[in-house]
DNA sequence: CAGAATCCCTGCGGATACTG
DNA sequence: CAGTATCCGCAGGGATTCTG
């Protein structure tokens, strides 16, 4: 069976996102957004910036308080990469003792809103997503 | 047991997800997005969900062609994974040389429709975002 | 062709201790 | 309070080799 596709891969990945209703990325989105999947997909960082949604302005140990069993090393790290990629604002206030806020930005609050969909998805699939083979889930 | 755990949260977060809008989630949602998002938020998942999305029934090769720079190693722990959680279908076809295809589940449409929302918010937001700082971008 | 198995290196991330 | 610095185990993942 001859292939006849032309569309041979280069190096490096090919992947061209498109949504079912027919919206089609460019490759540059398509790296775009993997390249923020990247940056937020990752257990901590979804949970900081979710509390961040949820409660507004807070404080480095309330942020840990509220996420639970997170270690002060990733949660200096996770918020300190999120103040790099623009999600999120630290405010330092020069007092004794330190105070130091944080609060989501604008495109933070916005990424967190086209999250939505995803909750909305896992509601809708309940069942078969809390029935999925236990794997990293909480003994 | 003498062991003295003083404060050992039930290895728990307190995070409750809420979208902007006010739709709140229960921590059992909350504990259902996570997991997923643990299953799926890493580059060769993300990939291989996308051109499953866009070419329907492939082949092993087929797929790695497509993604690119993705090891057969990784694939197939990928697919392996992506099956054993209901996103993926794998048939394999008694021949030789062997034939095995790959296909989304209802369940891994429905999930890469869910997506779409942060596809259209990294192209309305793409400015800002193809300007972050360079971190593990790879060409 | 579609993988299984092996080697091996990297870095994520927890625990702990120290500081302004 | 809000970090920084250090040690370190271990899992992720690339490259390579073997096989039905």
């Amino acid at each position: 069976m001859p292939e006849q596709k032309p569309k041979q891969p280069p190096a490096g990945r090919a992947v061209v996102f498109e949504s079912p209703t027919g919206e089609t990325s460019t490759p540059e989105l398509d790296d775009v957004v993997m390249d923020v999947i990247g940056r937020i997909a990752d257990k901590w960082t979804m949970c900081v910036l979710e509390v961040l949604a949820q409660n507004g302005v807070l404080r480095f140990t309330r942020i840990g308080d509220l996420v639970g069993s997170i270690s002060q090393r990733m949660l200096t790290k996770t918020l300190r990469q999120l103040e790099e990629d623009g999600f999120v604002i630290r405010t330092v206030y020069p007092e004794v003792p330190p105070r130091v806020e944080y609060q989501l930005t604008e495109l933070g609050h916005s990424l967190c809103a086209a999250f939505c969909g995803v909750w909305l998805w896992a509601e809708k699939h309940y069942d078969q997503l809390q029935s999925l083979p236990k794997k990293a889930r909480s003994a």
